[in-house]
DNA sequence: TTGTAGGCGTTATCAG
DNA sequence: CTGATAACGCCTACAA
């Protein structure tokens, strides 16, 4: 490879005008700059990212640390980050698909002194565990992550509110047994949603059995073979939330090969609102999240917090999400026409 | 941040013991070694990416340039390289989106310098762009591009032959007038695609008007919208095949709006076979691709050619795909129960 | 407008 | 087993 010095002897200047026409600092004759440029082109020459960012202490890059996504979900998060970091002329170190908490740090370890700056997704994550993990100085923007510590800048989807409201659609529908297919144990999105859900539910003072709580893992499976469970449930229930929507639609496929109809016999509601819910037969009822837009706003924070750097305030910001009513939902259960609680 | 001479001082060694420690090189008494470690610890050391890979010229990590994929096509490609490259130490530094050519030459110039070895996805690359942009030297897996030139690795998925095959199967059982949702135009995989479906139609001696191949841009509004067309066409088509899972899925939804039932009034097919294909109403038939492993082949592949570096022979590999028969493909035509072509 | 030289944090090559 | 010290490629005062 091309060094500086390679194209500073070929085009018979020092390697601090050729720095200069390739940062724009300082001034250089046009005559010269056009030469530097020919030449360079010639030699193919790129600069050293490492080298120069080893004396800038500037990497350009932003670290992603993102847990075992899926689908709709991984693609619009990343594809938001990288609009917004490009748009700063950032690139995303990307380490996905940790499960494990230890898979989880050793991948921070790994990003140590090639970022300028992390966004951490995951429900393994805690305060205690980055602080061991990534230099004090680092920007760090936590997303929808259990943040017990207040040291941390964080964003996380209004995951409770939003089932919360969905919920309360159904009790506004006449629903009384509302049954929930759970996300993966262990993950945050997934524990908030179920809180949400409750918490709705007991509002309406409707008691929970545990049966209704069904696991769930946020896969098409997961939610397929909650069905299974569902269906030996005795009064079955008359409508279920999905905690995404990857499972809502494993939980459709399910019913109809029951031979029940969704939503005249078991209505059916999930969560993301991913592109694809609007095709579904019948088109599903979910809790909007403008993904890619969280992963852009992610970006925009981690960016402002390095800009502002230790002068900085931290703070947890909510995403909000909105109700989108479709007809998997139908307009209320069948048997019991009671009338709707307050609403 | 504390650098090695700070551990170097406080731990009263040199850094080049440090540094041994650190890298596993060469021979260190076990109480220097814990002491070492000890005070890196304390200090909250981390090795400076930058510094370590402009000496050794190793980034340890892997360019991955991508055109703007969508859903489950996208996380499951990343998944998949991601999880073969930490395998071996290396991370991804991941740029997204590109739809312009332009765009996309900036993005890998930005990654010169800064990576190994590079994974390029784009159907508006050429070896002419390539050859361009990068250095000679770096090690280039192009995936799914239109390969013209010789001098790179390649990877495809055997998109013609694919496609072959699922309009095979629809003349087997009995249709002839198959339409096809195309994917973008200037899409590799698209054209591809597009081919295989001409190639068995030809071969089955079905002449194809041309409206009876409908634009597509491989997501799900354009394949409903699609069906626009297609209900315009009289006679109307027995059978569509859609480019793609996303596609396929959009127009199911606009014909069981437009009141036709899938696959007695019209079959549908799709490509990728992506997880949720099995979950649809009918379960959606479709080409299968191993899109995980499709990622990490092209990983593996690259990792393979920077091990041998120059002395290696570049060849282009073909990714096999299966066909999946689902429900939405059906048993055949209503009208005409002509007998299938030879099969 | 241009050149010289020091140093960024590591690793590697020598001597001890 | 350990310690000096010279690179690695680049940027940036400071000088000219």
């Amino acid at each position: 490879m091309a060094t500086i010095k390679d194209v500073a002897r070929e085009a018979q200047v020092s390697v601090a005008t050729v720095s200069r026409v390739f940062n724009d600092s300082g001034p250089v004759s046009d005559e010269t700059r056009r030469r530097i440029r020919e030449v360079a082109a010639r030699l193919r020459y790129a600069p050293h990212g490492a080298a120069r960012s080893l004396i800038t202490s500037k990497t350009n890059t932003i670290g992603v640390l993102l847990p075992d996504l899926h689908g709709e979900f991984f693609s619009e998060m990343i594809r938001g980050m990288d609009q917004a970091a490009k748009k700063r002329g950032y690139q995303l170190l990307v380490s996905s698909s940790h499960d494990a908490r230890d898979e989880m740090e050793a991948a921070l370890r790994a990003m140590r002194g090639r970022v300028d700056g992390l966004i951490a997704m995951s429900p393994h994550l805690d305060a205690a565990s980055l602080m061991a993990n990534v230099p004090a100085t680092l920007p760090v923007v936590l997303l929808n992550c259990a943040v017990n510590g207040e040291g941390y800048d964080a964003l996380t989807i209004e995951n409770r509110r939003g089932a919360y409201a969905m919920v309360r659609h159904l009790l506004g529908l006449g629903h009384r047994a509302i049954a929930i297919i759970t996300g993966a144990s262990g993950n945050y999105d997934a524990a908030e949603r179920l809180r949400g859900y409750r918490k709705a539910m007991r509002a309406a003072g409707v008691e929970v059995p545990n049966e209704w709580e069904l696991p769930g893992d946020f896969t098409e499976a997961s939610g397929y073979r909650a069905i299974g469970a569902l269906l030996a449930l005795a009064p079955r229930p008359t409508a279920v939330f999905a905690a995404n929507d990857s499972m809502a639609i494993g939980a459709m496929s399910a019913l109809r090969e029951a031979g029940l109809r969704v939503p005249e016999d078991v209505a059916v509601v999930g969560f993301d609102d991913v592109p694809m819910a609007r095709y579904m037969s019948p088109p599903l009822t979910s809790v909007h999240v403008a993904i890619a837009e969280l992963g852009a706003r992610a970006v925009e924070k981690l960016l402002q917090a390095m800009d502002e750097k230790h002068d900085h305030e931290r703070h947890h910001q909510r995403f909000a999400t909105t109700l989108v009513i479709r007809q998997s939902c139908g307009t209320g259960p069948r048997r019991e026409r009671s009338p709707p609680p307050n609403d």
